[in-house]
DNA sequence: CATTCGTGGTT
DNA sequence: TAACCAAGAAT
Protein backbone atom coordinates (compact mmCIF):
# COMPACT_ATOMS: atom_id res chain seq x y z
CA UNK A 1 0.00 0.00 0.00
CA UNK A 2 2.55 2.49 0.18
CA UNK A 3 3.66 4.77 -2.40
CA UNK A 4 6.58 3.78 -4.82
CA UNK A 5 9.24 4.94 -4.67
CA UNK A 6 9.56 6.93 -7.85
CA UNK A 7 5.61 7.42 -7.88
CA UNK A 8 6.51 11.50 -6.95
CA UNK A 9 8.50 11.55 -9.40
CA UNK A 10 6.22 10.27 -12.21
CA UNK A 11 3.73 12.30 -11.52
CA UNK A 12 5.84 15.60 -11.38
CA UNK A 13 7.09 14.72 -14.83
CA UNK A 14 3.73 14.18 -16.20
CA UNK A 15 1.77 16.87 -14.50
CA UNK A 16 5.23 19.53 -16.24
CA UNK A 17 4.16 17.65 -19.36
CA UNK A 18 0.57 18.51 -18.73
CA UNK A 19 1.16 21.81 -18.21
CA UNK A 20 3.58 22.51 -21.35
CA UNK A 21 1.02 19.91 -24.14
CA UNK A 22 -2.40 19.52 -23.02
CA UNK A 23 -5.17 20.59 -25.20
CA UNK A 24 -7.20 23.43 -24.70
CA UNK A 25 -10.28 21.85 -24.36
CA UNK A 26 -13.63 23.80 -23.26
CA UNK A 27 -14.66 21.58 -20.34
CA UNK A 28 -11.24 21.99 -18.47
CA UNK A 29 -11.38 25.34 -18.79
CA UNK A 30 -11.59 27.28 -14.95
CA UNK A 31 -15.01 28.50 -15.43
CA UNK A 32 -16.43 25.12 -16.61
CA UNK A 33 -19.63 23.74 -14.21
CA UNK A 34 -19.76 20.23 -12.39
CA UNK A 35 -22.83 19.95 -15.32
CA UNK A 36 -20.86 20.67 -17.90
CA UNK A 37 -17.74 18.22 -17.17
CA UNK A 38 -20.55 15.33 -16.43
CA UNK A 39 -21.80 16.39 -19.97
CA UNK A 40 -18.50 15.95 -21.72
CA UNK A 41 -17.55 12.68 -19.81
CA UNK A 42 -20.79 10.85 -20.74
CA UNK A 43 -19.90 11.69 -24.40
CA UNK A 44 -16.35 11.01 -24.35
CA UNK A 45 -17.68 7.40 -23.13
CA UNK A 46 -15.95 5.80 -26.46
CA UNK A 47 -16.84 8.64 -28.56
CA UNK A 48 -13.33 10.90 -29.53
CA UNK A 49 -12.91 14.32 -28.65
CA UNK A 50 -13.51 15.92 -31.86
CA UNK A 51 -17.16 14.54 -32.59
CA UNK A 52 -17.82 14.95 -29.39
CA UNK A 53 -16.96 19.06 -29.07
CA UNK A 54 -19.73 20.61 -31.05
CA UNK A 55 -22.44 18.62 -29.50
CA UNK A 56 -20.78 19.48 -26.18
CA UNK A 57 -21.00 23.15 -27.00
CA UNK A 58 -24.99 22.66 -28.34
CA UNK A 59 -25.27 20.92 -24.81
CA UNK A 60 -24.31 23.31 -23.15
CA UNK A 61 -26.00 26.65 -24.46
CA UNK A 62 -29.62 24.40 -24.47
CA UNK A 63 -29.29 22.65 -21.33
CA UNK A 64 -26.81 24.87 -19.06
CA UNK A 65 -27.86 23.27 -15.71
CA UNK A 66 -29.60 19.50 -14.52
CA UNK A 67 -32.77 21.36 -14.56
CA UNK A 68 -32.49 22.55 -17.55
CA UNK A 69 -32.76 19.20 -19.56
CA UNK A 70 -34.94 17.77 -16.87
CA UNK A 71 -37.40 19.89 -17.80
CA UNK A 72 -37.00 18.60 -21.53
CA UNK A 73 -38.05 15.48 -23.03
CA UNK A 74 -35.87 12.36 -23.23
CA UNK A 75 -36.79 12.41 -27.08
CA UNK A 76 -35.28 15.98 -26.78
CA UNK A 77 -31.48 14.75 -25.28
CA UNK A 78 -31.77 11.39 -27.78
CA UNK A 79 -32.40 13.79 -30.72
CA UNK A 80 -29.76 16.45 -29.57
CA UNK A 81 -27.21 13.56 -29.26
CA UNK A 82 -26.68 13.32 -33.02
CA UNK A 83 -24.26 10.76 -34.15
CA UNK A 84 -22.51 10.65 -31.18
CA UNK A 85 -22.87 7.09 -31.21
CA UNK A 86 -24.74 4.85 -27.98
CA UNK A 87 -27.66 6.81 -27.93
CA UNK A 88 -29.05 5.35 -24.56
CA UNK A 89 -25.95 7.47 -23.08
CA UNK A 90 -28.59 10.33 -23.97
CA UNK A 91 -31.16 8.80 -22.24
CA UNK A 92 -28.96 8.14 -19.28
CA UNK A 93 -27.75 11.70 -19.23
CA UNK A 94 -31.40 13.10 -19.00
CA UNK A 95 -32.10 10.27 -16.73
CA UNK A 96 -29.31 11.82 -14.48
CA UNK A 97 -30.37 15.49 -14.89
CA UNK A 98 -33.82 14.47 -13.51
CA UNK A 99 -32.33 12.53 -10.66
CA UNK A 100 -29.86 15.34 -9.70
CA UNK A 101 -32.45 17.55 -9.70
CA UNK A 102 -34.92 15.43 -7.70
CA UNK A 103 -32.35 14.30 -5.27
CA UNK A 104 -29.79 16.59 -4.83
CA UNK A 105 -31.03 20.07 -5.32
CA UNK A 106 -30.48 20.24 -8.82
CA UNK A 107 -26.44 20.54 -7.82
CA UNK A 108 -24.03 17.26 -9.37
CA UNK A 109 -22.74 15.68 -6.95
CA UNK A 110 -19.28 15.92 -5.33
CA UNK A 111 -19.53 12.51 -3.33
CA UNK A 112 -18.30 9.44 -5.36
CA UNK A 113 -20.74 7.19 -4.32
CA UNK A 114 -23.87 9.49 -5.52
CA UNK A 115 -22.38 10.44 -8.75
CA UNK A 116 -21.92 6.35 -9.16
CA UNK A 117 -25.75 5.88 -8.32
CA UNK A 118 -26.07 8.09 -11.87
CA UNK A 119 -27.94 6.82 -14.34
CA UNK A 120 -24.81 6.74 -16.59
CA UNK A 121 -22.01 7.31 -14.50
CA UNK A 122 -19.93 4.01 -13.78
CA UNK A 123 -17.11 3.52 -11.72
CA UNK A 124 -14.45 5.97 -14.33
CA UNK A 125 -16.92 8.65 -14.88
CA UNK A 126 -18.08 8.93 -11.33
CA UNK A 127 -14.45 9.38 -10.17
CA UNK A 128 -13.74 11.75 -13.20
CA UNK A 129 -16.11 14.43 -11.97
CA UNK A 130 -15.47 14.13 -8.28
CA UNK A 131 -11.68 14.55 -9.53
CA UNK A 132 -11.78 17.18 -12.41
CA UNK A 133 -15.34 19.11 -11.60
CA UNK A 134 -15.27 18.97 -7.25
CA UNK A 135 -11.43 18.42 -6.66
CA UNK A 136 -11.89 15.40 -4.74
CA UNK A 137 -9.15 12.58 -4.80
CA UNK A 138 -9.91 9.54 -6.64
CA UNK A 139 -8.12 6.84 -9.05
CA UNK A 140 -9.22 7.95 -13.08
CA UNK A 141 -8.71 4.53 -14.35
CA UNK A 142 -9.90 4.83 -17.93
CA UNK A 143 -8.34 3.25 -20.96
CA UNK A 144 -5.84 5.64 -21.65
CA UNK A 145 -4.63 5.73 -18.15
CA UNK A 146 -4.73 1.77 -17.91
CA UNK A 147 -2.01 1.73 -20.68
CA UNK A 148 -0.13 4.10 -19.73
CA UNK A 149 0.46 2.65 -16.39
CA UNK A 150 0.34 -0.69 -17.91
CA UNK A 151 2.97 0.02 -20.05
CA UNK A 152 5.54 2.25 -17.94
CA UNK A 153 5.11 -0.06 -14.93
CA UNK A 154 4.21 -3.32 -16.15
CA UNK A 155 6.18 -3.16 -19.22
CA UNK A 156 2.92 -4.65 -21.25
CA UNK A 157 1.67 -3.20 -24.68
CA UNK A 158 -1.94 -3.14 -23.40
CA UNK A 159 -3.82 -3.56 -20.08
CA UNK A 160 -6.26 -6.83 -19.79
CA UNK A 161 -9.79 -6.70 -21.01
CA UNK A 162 -11.21 -6.06 -17.35
CA UNK A 163 -9.58 -4.05 -14.75
CA UNK A 164 -8.29 -6.33 -11.91
CA UNK A 165 -7.99 -4.92 -7.65
CA UNK A 166 -4.40 -5.04 -7.69
CA UNK A 167 -4.39 -2.29 -10.83
CA UNK A 168 -6.92 0.37 -8.80
CA UNK A 169 -4.68 -0.12 -5.80
CA UNK A 170 -2.07 0.74 -7.62
CA UNK A 171 -4.01 3.49 -9.10
CA UNK A 172 -4.76 4.70 -5.85
CA UNK A 173 -1.14 4.58 -4.03
CA UNK A 174 0.25 6.93 -6.93
CA UNK A 175 -2.07 9.03 -5.95
CA UNK A 176 -0.79 12.63 -4.78
CA UNK A 177 -2.23 13.68 -1.46
CA UNK A 178 -3.71 16.61 -2.15
CA UNK A 179 -7.16 16.18 -3.94
CA UNK A 180 -5.97 19.09 -6.75
CA UNK A 181 -2.87 17.76 -7.30
CA UNK A 182 -3.93 14.09 -7.96
CA UNK A 183 -6.94 15.53 -10.41
CA UNK A 184 -3.96 17.38 -12.31
CA UNK A 185 -1.68 14.17 -12.30
CA UNK A 186 -4.89 12.25 -13.20
CA UNK A 187 -6.14 14.22 -16.27
CA UNK A 188 -2.36 14.47 -17.42
CA UNK A 189 -1.70 10.87 -17.81
CA UNK A 190 -5.05 10.01 -19.01
CA UNK A 191 -3.84 13.06 -21.72
CA UNK A 192 -0.61 11.17 -21.99
CA UNK A 193 -1.89 8.09 -22.95
CA UNK A 194 -4.53 9.89 -25.91
CA UNK A 195 -1.90 12.13 -27.13
CA UNK A 196 1.77 10.39 -26.83
CA UNK A 197 1.12 6.99 -25.56
CA UNK A 198 -1.68 5.69 -28.11
CA UNK A 199 -2.92 2.17 -28.71
CA UNK A 200 -2.09 2.13 -32.16
CA UNK A 201 1.65 3.99 -33.20
CA UNK A 202 2.82 5.33 -30.19
CA UNK A 203 5.12 8.31 -29.95
CA UNK A 204 7.50 7.42 -27.52
CA UNK A 205 10.29 9.95 -28.75
CA UNK A 206 7.85 12.77 -27.60
CA UNK A 207 7.03 10.61 -23.72
CA UNK A 208 8.49 12.06 -21.09
CA UNK A 209 8.40 8.98 -19.26
CA UNK A 210 10.47 7.51 -21.90
CA UNK A 211 13.32 6.90 -19.77
CA UNK A 212 11.23 5.36 -16.77
CA UNK A 213 9.38 3.09 -19.26
CA UNK A 214 9.63 -0.74 -19.11
CA UNK A 215 7.78 -1.34 -22.02
CA UNK A 216 9.97 0.91 -24.07
CA UNK A 217 13.11 -0.92 -22.08
CA UNK A 218 11.95 -4.14 -23.36
CA UNK A 219 11.48 -2.88 -26.77
CA UNK A 220 7.89 -2.26 -26.90
CA UNK A 221 6.87 -6.51 -27.01
CA UNK A 222 3.59 -6.93 -28.69
CA UNK A 223 1.79 -8.64 -25.73
CA UNK A 224 -1.72 -10.41 -25.28
CA UNK A 225 -3.79 -11.87 -27.92
CA UNK A 226 -5.52 -9.79 -30.71
CA UNK A 227 -9.27 -8.84 -29.91
CA UNK A 228 -11.72 -10.07 -31.92
CA UNK A 229 -12.62 -7.81 -34.75
CA UNK A 230 -15.94 -6.30 -34.30
CA UNK A 231 -18.34 -7.15 -37.02
CA UNK A 232 -20.67 -3.93 -38.40
CA UNK A 233 -22.58 -5.36 -41.41
CA UNK A 234 -25.98 -7.12 -40.81
CA UNK A 235 -25.75 -7.25 -37.22
CA UNK A 236 -28.13 -5.52 -34.77
CA UNK A 237 -26.59 -2.20 -33.83
CA UNK A 238 -26.68 -1.29 -37.37
CA UNK A 239 -30.46 -2.26 -37.53
CA UNK A 240 -30.83 -0.14 -34.45
CA UNK A 241 -29.02 2.78 -35.59
CA UNK A 242 -31.00 2.58 -38.82
CA UNK A 243 -34.36 2.87 -37.82
CA UNK A 244 -32.81 5.75 -34.77
CA UNK A 245 -31.59 7.58 -38.20
CA UNK A 246 -34.90 8.08 -39.65
CA UNK A 247 -36.17 9.19 -36.22
CA UNK A 248 -33.91 11.33 -35.44
CA UNK A 249 -34.75 13.08 -39.13
CA UNK A 250 -38.26 13.20 -38.82
CA UNK A 251 -39.74 16.37 -37.37
CA UNK A 252 -42.19 13.90 -35.52
CA UNK A 253 -44.05 10.93 -36.06
CA UNK A 254 -42.99 8.27 -38.48
CA UNK A 255 -45.57 5.81 -40.10
CA UNK A 256 -44.34 2.18 -39.96
CA UNK A 257 -43.64 1.93 -43.42
CA UNK A 258 -40.91 4.21 -43.28
CA UNK A 259 -39.19 2.02 -40.65
CA UNK A 260 -39.82 -1.29 -42.80
CA UNK A 261 -38.58 0.84 -45.78
CA UNK A 262 -35.26 2.19 -43.91
CA UNK A 263 -34.62 -2.01 -42.93
CA UNK A 264 -36.68 -4.41 -45.00
CA UNK A 265 -35.23 -7.54 -42.84
CA UNK A 266 -38.54 -8.19 -41.14
CA UNK A 267 -36.97 -10.65 -38.59
CA UNK A 268 -34.39 -8.12 -37.83
CA UNK A 269 -36.26 -5.13 -38.07
CA UNK A 270 -38.95 -6.19 -35.65
CA UNK A 271 -36.13 -7.15 -33.06
CA UNK A 272 -34.53 -3.84 -33.15
CA UNK A 273 -37.62 -1.89 -32.95
CA UNK A 274 -38.87 -4.46 -29.79
CA UNK A 275 -35.49 -3.18 -28.39
CA UNK A 276 -35.31 0.17 -29.17
CA UNK A 277 -39.18 0.24 -27.54
CA UNK A 278 -37.62 -1.70 -24.51
CA UNK A 279 -34.82 0.84 -24.08
CA UNK A 280 -37.09 3.65 -24.28
CA UNK A 281 -35.46 5.09 -27.35
CA UNK A 282 -38.87 4.89 -29.11
CA UNK A 283 -42.32 5.30 -28.55
CA UNK A 284 -45.15 3.85 -30.17
CA UNK A 285 -47.95 6.25 -30.52
CA UNK A 286 -51.46 4.96 -30.84
CA UNK A 287 -52.19 4.82 -34.59
CA UNK A 288 -48.84 2.75 -35.42
CA UNK A 289 -46.49 5.40 -35.58
CA UNK A 290 -42.98 5.73 -33.70
CA UNK A 291 -41.36 8.27 -32.66
CA UNK A 292 -38.13 9.93 -30.04
CA UNK A 293 -39.95 9.82 -26.77
CA UNK A 294 -41.83 12.99 -26.10
CA UNK A 295 -41.52 14.07 -29.63
CA UNK A 296 -44.51 12.61 -31.29
CA UNK A 297 -45.96 16.33 -31.49
CA UNK A 298 -42.68 17.68 -31.92
CA UNK A 299 -42.39 20.39 -35.08
CA UNK A 300 -39.16 21.47 -36.33
CA UNK A 301 -35.94 21.33 -34.43
C1' DC B 1 -17.13 -12.34 -16.40
C1' DA B 2 -18.73 -11.97 -21.37
C1' DT B 3 -21.98 -9.39 -24.29
C1' DT B 4 -24.36 -5.77 -25.96
C1' DC B 5 -24.70 -1.20 -27.33
C1' DG B 6 -23.22 3.48 -32.60
C1' DT B 7 -20.61 6.07 -35.32
C1' DG B 8 -17.21 7.70 -38.44
C1' DG B 9 -12.36 9.03 -38.91
C1' DT B 10 -7.72 6.86 -39.44
C1' DT B 11 -4.36 3.50 -41.16
C1' DT C 1 -9.84 -0.98 -48.20
C1' DA C 2 -10.97 -3.57 -44.56
C1' DA C 3 -9.67 -3.26 -40.05
C1' DC C 4 -9.05 -0.74 -36.20
C1' DC C 5 -10.66 1.85 -32.48
C1' DA C 6 -12.25 6.36 -29.34
C1' DA C 7 -12.39 9.57 -21.69
C1' DG C 8 -17.50 2.86 -20.56
C1' DA C 9 -21.87 1.30 -18.59
C1' DA C 10 -25.34 -2.02 -17.85
C1' DT C 11 -26.71 -6.60 -17.58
Amino acid sequence: MDRPPDAAEIVEVVTDWYAASARDLPWREPGASAWSVLVSEVMLQQTPVARVLPVWREWCERWPTPAALAAATPGDAVHAWGRLGYPRRALRLHAAARAVVEQHGGEVPADHAALRALPGVGDYTAAAVAAFAHGGRHAVLDTNVRRVLGRVLDGVAAPRPAITRAERERAEALLPADGRQAARWSVGVMELGALVCTARAPRCGDCPLATRCRWLAAGRPETGPPRRAQVWEGTDRQARGTLLAVLRAAPGAVPRARLEDAWPEEVQRERALAGLLHDGLVEELPGGAYALPGRWGAAAG
